[in-house]
DNA sequence: TTTTGAGTTGTTCGA
DNA sequence: GTCGAACAACTCAAA
C-alpha cells in the first residue's frame, strides 16, 4: 500500500521558522520534504556559480535541521513529481510561492496539472511582506515610483502577515526511491574558489539569525548615514539570507516593531521595500532582466569590449575604488551597497558597456544574486529603468572614496599594494609625484596598473552619448 | 482632463 | 573652503 504524503517542496525558504506551507502540510498529515534542481525551465537564469556554492551549503544545514529528511531531485520538476506520486499516495503539493518570471510559468503548469488529477496543490507568501499585484494606484495600476510605492501603497495597505514560530514536531518522510544526493546535484564549483568565500558566511537558519542579532546589535545604530561606508558595519548583509528564504522579510519586519522607531528603522524598513519594489518591477515586466524599461535606451551606443569587462571583472582598472569592490566581490562573494553604485556607475557610464554586461557578472559572481533585484539595480544605475537615476548622475570614484572611504580603510584591504599610499593619492594613485610613489612601492603600470580610462574625458563623453539619443529621438 | 509638485544614493563650476 | 546653480527635461501620482 502506497504512503499517504503530504509534498513540501523547498524553494526559496530554507528554514523551518515561518514557513507558511511547511507549517499547513505538517497540519495536514505526513509531510515529504523535497529539493528539485531545476535544469529544465530556467534558460538564461539557471543559478550562477556563486548561488550555487550559497545552495549547497543551505541545503546542506536545511537537511541537518530536518534530520536527514530531505529529499533531492534533478531535472523537470514536472516529471519528477509525477515520478513521487507513482511510488506515494500524494495527498497535496505545497510550495511557498518564487515570483521568478519562467518559475511563475512552470508552477502554474504543475498546479493545473496536479488539481486535474486530483492532487490539491497549495502555494503560499513566505518571502514578501507584500506581493506584487496587492499594491496598486487608487486606478488600478501600478506604481513606478518608489517613494508612493512605498508610503502609500505599502504602507496604507494591510498590514504584513505575523512570522510563524518554528516547527517543533512534526512527521517527515524520505524518499528512498527515486531521489539522489546533495552532492550528486553538482553544486560547487569546479575551481576552489570558493573556498576564499567560506569564511565570511554561515550559511543556515541560524547563521541567519546571527547575522540579523548582530545587525540590531551593530549596526542599526547609525544606520541612515554610516550605511554609505563600506568600512563601517552598519550594513545587514542579510541580502544572501533573504535571497534563500534562511529569514523571512516578516521576521525582520516583526521584530523591528517591538523596537522604538527611529530614523535607523525607518530607513531600514526602506530598504527591505526596494526589494518589494524590484519584485514589484520585475512582476509587472518579466523582460525586465534583459530589456530596457526606457525605450528609448535601445538606440544607447554602448561600447564592445571584452578587454575593458574583462579588467572591470577582475578588479584591475587602475581605478581603486572600482577595482577594491570587484576584488570584495570576487573574494567574499558580497559587495557593499555604496560600491556596487560605484563600480556599476563606472561600467555603464565610463567604460560605456552594456549594463547587461554588469547584471551578467553579478548574476554568476553574488552569493545574493536576484533576479529582480539585480535587474532593477542595473537599470537604475544605468538610466534606463523604472525610476531611475537621471542620466548626468555619473558617480566619480574618486569623490566617493574620499567621501565614503575618508581613512582608506576599505581600499586597503582589498588593495594591499597600494597600502602604503598616503590617504592624499590612495583614491587617485596617477596623479601622485614620482617620489610618493617610489615611498609606498608603487610602480604604476607594474605593480597596480595606469587607469583604463581618463575619468574626466569618459565623463564627458558618456554625457555626449546621452544628449546623442535626445537627438536621435 | 488638467494641473501641480515631486522624484534614493551626484558632480562640477563659478562666485 | 563653502554654497547654489546647472545639468534636462520628463514622467508620475494625486488632487
Amino acid at each position: 500500500m502506497k504512503k499517504n504524503i503530504i509534498i513540501h517542496w523547498f524553494r526559496y525558504d530554507l528554514r523551518l521558522s515561518d514557513n507558511p506551507a511547511l507549517k499547513a502540510a505538517i497540519d495536514k498529515g505526513t509531510v515529504l520534504p523535497i529539493y528539485i534542481k531545476d535544469t529544465h525551465n530556467a534558460d538564461d537564469y539557471a543559478m550562477g556559480s556563486a548561488s550555487k556554492w550559497w545552495l549547497h551549503h543551505g541545503l546542506k544545514s536545511l537537511e541537518q535541521s530536518l534530520e536527514g529528511n530531505l529529499s533531492f531531485y534533478s531535472g523537470d520538476p514536472m516529471a519528477i513529481l509525477k515520478k513521487i506520486a507513482e511510488h506515494f499516495s500524494v495527498q497535496a503539493i505545497h510550495w511557498n510561492r518564487c515570483y521568478e518570471p519562467w518559475m511563475i510559468k512552470r508552477d502554474t503548469k504543475i498546479k493545473e496539472y496536479f488539481k486535474e488529477h486530483g492532487v490539491d496543490v497549495n502555494s503560499y507568501n513566505a518571502s514578501l511582506l507584500w506581493e506584487p499585484w496587492t499594491i496598486k494606484k487608487d486606478n488600478g495600476e501600478p506604481y513606478k515610483v518608489f517613494t508612493p510605492f512605498y508610503k502609500k501603497g505599502c504602507l496604507g495597505s494591510a498590514t504584513p502577515r505575523p512570522a510563524i514560530q518554528k516547527i517543533h514536531t512534526a512527521a517527515y518522510v524520505k524518499d528512498n526511491v527515486s531521489s539522489c544526493t546533495l552532492e550528486n546535484l553538482q553544486l560547487l564549483p569546479g575551481i576552489d574558489w570558493d573556498k576564499m568565500l567560506e569564511p565570511h558566511w554561515d550559511i543556515s537558519e541560524q547563521g541567519a539569525q546571527k547575522c540579523f542579532i548582530d545587525f540590531l546589535d551593530k549596526g542599526l545604530e547609525g544606520y541612515k548615514e554610516g550605511r554609505n561606508f563600506p568600512a563601517k558595519e552598519n550594513v545587514s548583509r542579510l541580502s544572501p539570507y533573504l535571497h534563500f528564504g534562511h529569514i523571512s522579510p516578516n521576521q525582520i519586519w516583526d521584530e523591528l516593531s517591538t523596537l522604538e522607531s527611529t530614523i535607523h528603522t525607518d530607513h531600514f524598513r526602506s530598504e527591505l521595500a526596494w526589494r518589494e519594489f524590484s519584485y514589484s518591477q520585475l512582476y509587472i515586466n518579466p523582460d525586465l532582466p534583459k530589456v530596457n524599461l526606457q525605450k528609448k535606451f535601445d538606440n544607447f551606443p554602448w561600447r564592445d569590449s571584452s578587454e575593458l569587462l574583462k579588467k572591470w571583472q577582475q578588479g584591475i582598472t587602475g581605478i581603486p575604488m572600482v577595482d577594491a569592490g570587484m576584488r570584495e566581490l570576487w573574494q567574499t562573494g558580497y559587495m557593499h551597497n555604496r560600491v556596487r553604485m560605484i563600480v556599476g556607475s563606472f561600467l555603464v557610464k565610463n567604460l560605456r558597456l552594456h549594463w547587461r554586461h554588469g547584471e551578467r557578472w553579478f548574476w554568476d559572481t553574488l552569493v545574493d544574486a536576484d533576479l529582480a533585484n539585480n535587474s532593477a539595480s542595473w537599470q537604475w544605475i544605468a538610466g534606463c529603468g523604472a525610476d531611475a537615476a537621471p542620466y548626468f548622475r555619473i558617480f566619480n570614484p574618486v569623490t566617493q572614496g574620499q567621501k565614503f572611504d575618508p581613512e582608506g580603510e576599505y581600499i586597503r584591504k582589498y588593495i594591499p599594494e597600494l597600502c602604503d599610499l598616503p590617504n592624499k593619492y590612495l583614491f587617485n594613485p596617477w596623479e601622485a609625484p614620482d617620489n610618493i610613489l617610489k615611498l609606498a612601492r608603487v610602480q604604476l603600470g607594474s605593480t597596480y596598473p595606469n587607469p583604463i580610462v581618463d575619468l574626466k574625458q569618459s565623463r564627458v563623453d558618456a554625457l555626449s552619448a546621452f544628449q546623442s539619443l535626445k537627438a536621435g529621438l
